[in-house]
DNA sequence: TTTTGCATTGCAAATCATTTGCAAAGAAGC
DNA sequence: GCTTCTTTGCAAATGATTTGCAATGCAAAA
């Protein structure tokens, strides 16, 4: 975990609760809310509350560990930070989650906004759709 | 309004406070929230309440007479549909939205969706940022 | 190690945007 | 105008997330 030294340097201090949630962001990749990251927690200290993990996760936020993802309809669900830059493909039917990238488009963005005086500072993509039958 | 006729042939009544949203979705061209509307509408009609506005716009939503945004942070915004489809780009000082359209970026997205398996229902592309200074 | 100080936690209560139950008021069709 | 079904205003409920507070626990210092 390399988590702990986010923390650090940020003058937080390493506790037993975010330990446990940082090692399930790290192992599981997928984009859990609280709930579930909460439930995941539980299992291995059942002690920890909700409230802390949504602190834990807007903590980590805020120093650009996690990333947070609102999609439509749900509740916040997060994923680490430090891959490179994707975005999102949303299965409406199952909630699953579909990362994708397209240097193209990103370009484009980035020649929209500057035609329209603007300079991004943060941009969100998201494709809402179901899977095509293969039949 | 051409509002009224959506309305009618869904079955809905026409009421004095749907008029007067209406009326105020029609003539503003920009991006209101709920609140924003209800006081908007409460110049015409003061007895209005907050509660119908956000029946109103739940309704109209459903018969896709309007659109709902839920832009990062803030609450949902409206604007009414029928125009031909675009993407937004909110400015981060002002709350202000700018509206812009790339036939490029649509046509890449639907090429990533079908690549991946999927078939496009909606999505939202988003570009958040700071207008550029021009000295 | 122990001590000490400040951060973090769990819990319950608060917030914010939005929805909903309900009784009263209002459309629409007759 | 009468009847029926819808819509409204209000207050209370919701759901996700945040926050106050007293208790607990890190971690740096002694
Ligand atoms: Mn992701
Ligand atoms: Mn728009
Ligand atoms: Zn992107
Ligand atoms: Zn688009």
């Amino acid at each position: 975990m390399d988590y702990e030294t986010v923390l650090r340097a940020a003058g937080l201090r390493i506790t037993r609760q975010r330990r446990t949630i940082l090692a399930i962001l790290a192992e599981d990749d997928d984009h859990p809310d609280a709930l579930a990251l909460y439930r995941r927690a539980s299992r291995i200290d059942p002690s920890i509350s909700l409230s802390t993990v949504y602190r834990t996760m807007k903590v980590l936020e805020e120093k650009g560990a996690i990333q947070r993802h609102t999609f439509e309809g749900g509740p916040a669900r997060f994923e680490q930070a430090g891959g490179r830059h994707h975005d999102h493909l949303i299965d409406i039917e199952t909630g699953e989650v579909v990362e994708f990238r397209s240097d193209r488009i990103e370009r484009l963005q980035e020649m929209i906004a500057e035609e329209l005086g603007y300079e991004i500072v943060s941009h969100r993509l998201e494709l809402y759709g179901r899977r095509r039958k293969a039949d």
